[in-house]
DNA sequence: CCACCTCGAGTTCA
DNA sequence: CTCGAGGTGG
């Protein structure tokens, strides 16, 4: 810790250098050198310096970092040496003549090249220059030519060295970078945001792009921006002359931070393997990339090589798939699912994201439209993500063109035309048609006859909207008395087919209590609920028999779902369709198969990631049996997870609760044990 | 009454 | 997978 010093020039010098030295190890190496605290004091104690001795201070100082006085506007900044785009590559192949037309230009093996690769950061470029080892400009990229001066904002980030570390200072150097916001860094942004109801935003890029363009310089400071150089523009050194790599080092020595995935990989092949890599790490790192760019090392091949118009040709972009893209809302329809609700979807135009067409996005409800400002005819981007499913992030307004359609609740049921009712306060909107309402009967139908409810194969959704606009099939009662003659005059419906139809409604006849009230279709009785009551009354009988107090005392069940579920068994429609599958042959076994000793019971199990040896259900299933509840989310109460590969934020979580993790072999190996009946360590001699 | 855990329901494309 | 809300335990 640095003590007080009689001489305050020196004494704002030493704390400069020192504070320097911190904000590098901090921002640049990740490796904290000194408490935040210290930290804190020292600034604070070298703010005091300057404000007192306004002389003393320099354009360097890590005071400047917390933000100047807001500038009037950006000042256009020419660049010496053109900011240029680079190529693209969509596929191996063009990657592969990539350095077909390197190595054919330089007359060399194309296998015989050095090229140094690093993930393409999804940011915005920003120029550095650098006087006499002094940080004295930033810009934009502008059109490429000319961008705008942010030489405030710049000074801000801490992972920018305001001088130069290391002897001997370039009297020049011009550095390109990338500015970006990390997941994480972007993650407490909006969550700051939310709770202060300010401005959220999209993605790290949007933000990083805002960011840098505030004109008061204090915003940026409150921002995650971060810095990450990968080229030298101009310097007025001999020695950089050798690689492109060789340059990248020197950055690191002056104090950058340059992409910890950077490689000097050989050939086409190297660079193939390379994109693959980075394409599977992609996911798991903690900033947003577009692709790899990928650059002939040798500093003299480049100078060979020069220039076409726009773009270097001794440089490419490998572009992955984008994950985002803009479309427009075509239209919006209303759907209605099982339990009457109506949800908006956007018909959007068919665009690319990650490798597959999408052209359909729920919009979710009112609610979410109004959030975004949503209109037919508006320009969005659209995300599909880790997961699979396609999202509208955000409108752009700029873009919104002048007539525009707004999106309305219809007053009536787009299928049966019954009234739409949306209650005081409710999110949804719901279709007043009920089992009158030919999607609501659909949707009940596909419910019942799903894998987890009744397991009817064959009868896929194409099926039960033909069978209920025939009107063949009106309750769930109707399914079994299909028969195959009259199935096969259906279009595409063959004899084959029909016959598996009638067989799998014959297997489905036997199932369980738990799987038929399941398949009933009760709101908020879904599996797990199901489940409950199925070993709590033990039979259909009971159960329906059961006043609200009666169900309220099976646990997991509140007033809510007891009130739904005598609700639903005192409609007297209700009531004839179980009598209805009765008569038809739906059965179960009235008591529960025999005892087995339950060594898991009380436990929560968690299974994430993938198995390969058995299906989730035949695990889920398998544990249950040993008497083991099996849930969905981690949390404190779960006993062990199960882990296979492409597992993601459970297991995360798991690891920071030190639970028990098991990967599928010790799985197998715990669940054969214990339905051997066996204990951990207990034996099993005669 | 609040905090936390669970459950239910809805979600797109090939 | 994620969101919202029901249920429960402190």
């Amino acid at each position: 810790m640095s003590q007080r010093d009689d001489d305050p020039a020196r004494e704002a010098a030493r704390l400069r250098r020192e504070l320097e030295e911190a904000n590098y190890h901090y921002y640049v190496e990740d490796a904290p050198t000194i408490p935040d605290a210290d930290y804190d004091r020292m600034l604070r104690r070298l703010q005091e310096i300057e404000a007192a001795h306004p002389e003393l201070v320099t354009p360097d100082s890590p005071t400047r970092r917390v933000g100047a006085q807001p500038a009037e506007g950006f000042a256009e900044v020419r660049h010496a040496v053109a900011m240029l785009s680079l190529d693209n590559a969509f596929d191996h192949d063009e990657v592969r003549a990539f350095a077909r037309r390197v190595a054919e230009r330089l007359e060399r093996d194309p296998e015989a090249i050095d090229f140094c690769c690093e993930p393409k950061l999804d940011g915005l470029a920003v120029s550095l220059i650098y006087e006499q080892g002094v940080l004295v400009q930033g810009a934009t990229r502008g059109d490429g030519r000319t961008g705008e001066g942010i030489t405030a904002n710049v000074r801000t980030l801490k992972s920018i060295p305001l001088r130069l570390r290391g002897e001997q200072p370039p009297e020049l150097l011009e550095v390109r970078g990338e500015v970006y916001i990390s997941h994480s860094g972007f993650e407490r942004l909006n969550e700051r945001a939310r709770e202060s109801g300010g401005k959220v935003f999209a993605n790290p890029r949007n933000a990083a792009a805002g960011s840098v363009r505030q004109l008061d310089p204090g915003i940026a400071a409150s921002r995650p921006l971060e810095f990450c150089a990968y080229q030298v523009a101009r310097i007025d050194d001999e020695r950089w002359q050798a690689t492109h790599s060789a340059q990248m080092d020197g950055l690191r020595h002056f104090g950058f931070r340059t992409s910890p995935a950077m490689e000097v990989v050989t050939g086409a092949e190297g660079l193939i393997d390379f994109c693959q890599r980075l394409g599977e790490k992609r996911e798991s790192l903690d900033y947003d990339i577009d692709g790899a760019v990928m650059k002939v090392d040798d500093y003299r091949s480049q100078r060979e090589l020069g220039f076409v118009s726009r773009a270097p040709r001794w440089a490419m972009a490998f572009k992955f798939p984008a994950q985002e893209q803009t479309t427009t809302i075509n239209d919006v329809r209303f759907q209605v699912g099982r339990t009457g609700r109506l949800t908006p979807v956007a018909e959007l135009e068919p665009v690319q994201v990650a490798g597959v067409t999408v052209a359909n996005a729920s919009l979710h409800n009112m609610d979410e439209i109004a959030r975004l400002d949503a209109r037919i005819g508006d320009t969005v981007i659209v995300r599909r993500a880790g997961d699979v499913i396609p999202q509208i992030v955000q409108v752009i307004i700029e873009q919104r063109p002048t007539r525009t359609r707004a999106i309305d609740m219809p007053a009536e049921c787009p299928v049966c035309g019954s009234r739409v009712e949306r209650a005081e306060g409710e999110v949804d909107a719901i279709c007043s048609g009920g089992l009158f309402c030919a999607a609501q009967r659909k949707e009940a139908l596909k419910h019942f006859a799903s894998r987890r409810a009744l397991d009817i194969d064959g009868l896929g959704d194409k099926l039960i909207d033909q069978l209920v606009e025939l009107e063949w099939v009106k309750t769930p009662a109707d399914l079994f008395r299909l028969e195959v003659t009259r199935l096969s005059e259906l279009p595409r419906v063959a004899e084959k087919s029909a016959t598996n139809l009638v067989n799998a409604l014959e297997r489905a006849r036997q199932t369980t209590l738990a799987r038929f009230i399941f398949a009933l279709g009760i709101p908020e009785v879904g599996e797990a609920t199901a489940g409950a009551l199925a070993t709590h009354f033990g039979t259909l009988e009971r159960l329906m028999a059961a006043d609200e107090a009666a169900l309220t005392a099976v646990p997991d069940i509140g007033p809510v779902v007891a009130a739904h579920l005598h609700a639903f068994f005192a409609e007297q429609h209700n009531r004839e369709i179980i009598d209805d599958l009765r008569r038809m042959g739906v059965t179960w076994e009235e008591v529960e198969v025999a005892e087995r000793p339950r060594p898991l019971t009380g436990e929560t199990w968690v299974l994430t990631g993938t198995l390969e040896a058995m299906t989730r259900d035949e695990a889920k299933s398998r544990l249950a049996a040993l008497g083991a509840k099996v849930s969905g989310s981690v949390s404190k109460k779960t006993h062990a997870v199960v882990a296979g590969p492409g597992a993601g934020s459970k297991l995360e979580r798991a690891r920071e609760l030190a639970l028990t993790i098991f990967d599928e072999e010790g799985f197998l190996a715990r669940l054969e044990q214990l339905e051997q009946g066996g204990m951990p360590g207990e034996t099993h001699d005669e």
